[in-house]
DNA sequence: GCCGGACTTTAGACTTCCTCTAAAACAAGT
DNA sequence: ACTTGTTTTAGAGGAAGTCTAAAGTCCGGC
């Protein structure tokens, strides 16, 4: 099954970020990472920690969510007004959003080029390009 | 001082729009619309309107906002988790967002270059593009 | 000018998403 | 096992925005 190794992946994981691997965060961190890339937010992370029996507190969520953010692991994308999606694939690529349905769904690499990134205003330092591209259905 | 012809250009706007042009519609469009492009918040708009001594509540900023939004008279970002821009340029651009202070910046046109824009999802249209370049000072 | 009906505005309660607080629980070295 | 510093938690608190229903305003017809 492969899930020993899943598991101590995720253990070195955490370990590397220096957070402490406690329950909630290894249960969290394995939801996040044990089946491929993946968009969630807090709120639906929360519910399936309920749902797979581990008991953690909201806080605990946005706590979590929030340092392995910082330690690099996920990436934070903010879409709609007063909501922020985990994005668990953090190389360099950008996303569809579904306007009608709140769905954030990744863009092939490859397949939006910024062809020219514009000069930093001065006294300033480039962290990140997002594009989203907003579809509806027709 | 031309005043007499900003404020019919901007009644007229209200007209096209088909939205009644009442006190405080009137009012907030001058605010938006007379003094060149600018990127404002719902509540920064209404300390702008109360200073001004114009009575207006601030639901009726968000109805206004949302209603020039609809019109077209404003485009809407979102980039900081809770907190929306309106945008009075709402030709096609792009922008830079300063991560430490919050403000919005446009960037500058033919500077950002989106090379290729991705083929939606089935049955999927797209609406918009938005690239926005986080930067932070150095 | 004045009426009447439709459209707008308003205050304030409410919702949603998220953060804070202080106390209890836990991890990990000795 | 004990200690110490870190984490977790429930629940209160906060910020941004929406909703409601009552009061106010616009405007065409008279």
């Amino acid at each position: 099954m492969g899930c020993d190794r899943q598991y101590s992946q995720v253990l070195e994981r955490l370990r590397q970020a220096e957070l402490r691997p406690t329950r909630q965060r290894l249960a969290l961190a394995r939801l996040l990472f044990e089946n491929g890339h993946r968009h969630v937010t807090a709120e639906r992370l929360h519910e399936e920690a309920i749902a797979a029996n581990i008991r953690v507190s909201l806080a605990t969520v946005y706590n979590s969510l929030h340092q392995f953010t910082d330690a690099g692991l996920l990436r934070e994308i903010v879409v709609d007004y007063g909501r922020s999606y985990f994005d668990t694939n953090t190389s360099d690529h950008h996303h569809f959003f579904h306007e009608s349905c709140g769905r954030l769904e990744d863009i092939p690499p490859g397949e939006v080029v910024v062809a020219e990134v514009p000069a930093p205003p001065d006294g300033t330092r480039i962290r990140r390009v997002d594009v989203i591209v907003r579809v509806s259905s027709e």
